[in-house]
DNA sequence: AACTATTTATAAGA
DNA sequence: TTCTTATAAATAGTT
């Protein structure tokens, strides 16, 4: 989202996917917060890069959000998609 | 980001509250999304809204990507956090 | 739900 | 990897 558009496909060359990594990673991670903070909201983010690192984030405990998470899924009723654009590889859902 | 500057605190009014997180929750899932892609990573987005309600994401299997991350806790090594900003009440880590 | 002014995120370059 | 900056994208307030 800056100089130029790019496709949202898998960027080829190494150290340039690493470098978006990196600046996407901090970026989502700055929007789970403010989701979590502007909307009372419990957020758990789980990343593993391409080379098997681990990053997390939650707003609160990982391992309670995880439990209630496990709760929840047992239970599932319905299923929704993010957005339209989306759907295409990824998978969106909403447990209720 | 938007018409005004807001500050990153929990946002009284309930209808704006609720206006906020549906918005936002959609941009977060298309970050989500995006990052898996762009960079080859796995990622899990949960989120449970202030009234309970579980929307989740994963870039693959939810089940196995938290299976994964359960091994990796197990042997955590060091804490990172996501940026300056969100120390005060987010929780940022980094497992290797 | 749609619009749009403005802020924010970020791709490319240094 | 950190900083800069032009531009794309997200979004706050409004309708």
């Amino acid at each position: 989202m800056a100089r130029e558009k790019i496709q949202i496909k898998k960027i080829d060359n190494a150290t340039a996917r690493q470098v978006t990594f990196s600046k996407r990673r901090r970026g989502i991670f700055k929007k789970a917060e403010e989701l979590s903070v502007l909307c009372d909201a419990d957020v758990a983010l789980i990343i593993f890069s391409a080379t098997g690192k681990l990053f997390e984030y939650s707003s609160s405990s990982m391992k309670e959000i995880l439990e209630k998470h496990r709760v929840h899924s047992k239970n599932l009723e319905r299923v929704d998609q993010p957005s339209v654009e989306l759907q295409v590889s990824g998978l969106g859902f909403a447990y209720f």
